[in-house]
DNA sequence: CCCCACAATTGACGCACATCAGGAGTGCTT
DNA sequence: AAGCACTCCTGATGTGCGTCAATTGTGGGG
């Protein structure tokens, strides 16, 4: 299978644990009020180690620094910003891009729930990329010298750090063999599935979701058109494998998407 | 600039000291009579963090178990192997590539002596790509445990491996953007240029490279068939920016080699 | 030294996707 | 509710690169 999942072969993912899912969406509630913890945060299996002392887990509860409100379009890091911090998404919907000095821009990752971004920034001490909100978000600050600080006392922290920067290379692998290797339906495919996948370990249908992005966004992280993927998405529809309806999208054979990314041995 | 580099915007890259080249074949001597000791390996200044304590290196030195020699074509991993190790290249020249269910094989990067490979494997601890030597190579063999042990007490060498695995996520960030939006020549510029920068970080010219790999692994890494890439080479040699004899690269008009893959705004 | 497998080049042709263009649907604003 | 900006869809046309094929160049082995 098509390793795109920032969750994939993922040991601190929960495994479609129905507690584990995320509130949907709870703007009316006042975050601000609710103290800053990890250790009562639902979305704690996904972003921190797994199986943590008591002792650790209080430790870690020192390591979100405070929370951030990132309105839909906004941007939470822009390349060349002073690289200071992790950030966990709590809500909401992120891209990653990079852009060229002649203005090509490549949309390098979408980033949900659970998800960690900010690992760019790590090796320069400036960010690479921009993060940018595609819905109205919250994410937990984590200081990267707390992190450093406390890994080395935290084995486990550690650890997930590192396999949360592996599991980032891995994806990135899986995107790079899908850009130089797939043609546009494969990379269609394998992207919703990528996205159904992820958004199931969340809690969410594993046939029905709502994009987030724009069709333009979507090739642009796929290396394609917008039109080519509208076009891709009709033919989908054609064929009887989905419905879709502007970026409600329901997945009626979920084999046939499957058989397209990875074509069945000649029959 | 686009950034395909392992060792660009890496503090701990040696700024081109000929102190720093290392050797350039050294196939005669017998490596495995020499202790084996980082602190006076010298390719120290590109795989490990600079400015340690004395103490601190002693330490360090306990981080490499063993050597490990690999003929060219043979795998240093391969694709679902255990994950026990990094692997610092000494000596040679490598390629990693991950393959598809159906057979399809991508080109993930290409890595010379200084750079670290392996990092794959952190996250599901066994690894997703295939390492395979280019040429007869000597890496030093990592335990990750050992790593992470030490980690703990050196500060220093955690950033050093964040940074590495931070490297390594802007480094595909980049080759994303190249594969998404780049024309053939584009990326083969853009891939030429990056070979030369980090070849003159060793201390090679900045001129004139041996490409260690085929102009299908060139294709597969840049998203393009053999037959492309061919034609993109002669089509610089008819423009004078270079010449080429085989596997042998001059180039005659770097500059004019950064305006193919950042095209001068519009003149 | 010749032979053979492999790598690289070059040309002819075809196709998948980009480009260009028109129009319809959707949601926010006033 | 009307207007507008934005997103999305779909057709026509163009083109960059893939595919197929033939040839030459190169290096290792007997």
């Amino acid at each position: 299978m098509l390793n795109l999942a920032n969750s994939e072969h993922s040991d601190s993912l929960a495994p479609s644990n129905p507690s584990a899912a995320p509130p949907r969406q709870t703007y009316g509630v006042n975050a601000g009020a609710i103290k800053i913890a990890c250790s009562n945060c639902n979305l704690r299996e996904l972003c921190m180690p797994l199986g943590l002392s008591p002792e650790e887990l209080e430790q870690i509860d020192g390591l979100v620094a405070s929370r951030r409100r990132v309105k839909r379009g906004a941007q939470l890091f822009r390349q060349g910003d002073a690289f200071t911090s992790l950030y966990a998404i709590r809500t909401g919907f992120f891209k990653t891009c990079v852009a060229s000095e002649d203005g090509r821009e490549q949309v390098t990752g979408f980033q949900m729930a659970g998800e960690v971004i900010g690992l760019d920034g790590i090796v320069s001490d400036s960010h690479s990329c921009n993060a940018i909100a595609l819905e109205d978000a919250e994410v937990c600050v984590m200081p990267f010298d707390r992190i450093e600080e406390l890994s080395t006392q935290v084995h486990a922290l550690q650890r997930h750090v590192h396999k949360i920067m592996s599991r980032e290379i891995v994806r990135e692998n899986g995107v790079m063999l899908l850009l130089g290797s797939m043609r546009a339906e494969e990379r269609l495919a394998a992207f919703l599935l990528n996205l159904v996948q992820r958004l199931h370990a969340r809690g969410f249908s594993q046939s029905e979701l709502v994009l987030r992005m724009t069709r333009e966004e979507i090739g642009s992280y796929l290396g394609l058109k917008l039109e080519t993927v509208s076009r891709a998405f009709s033919k989908f529809v054609d064929d009887g494998i989905m419905e879709v309806k502007q970026r409600h999208v329901r997945i009626v054979k979920p084999d046939a998407l499957h058989d397209i990314v990875n074509p069945p041995p000649c029959v």
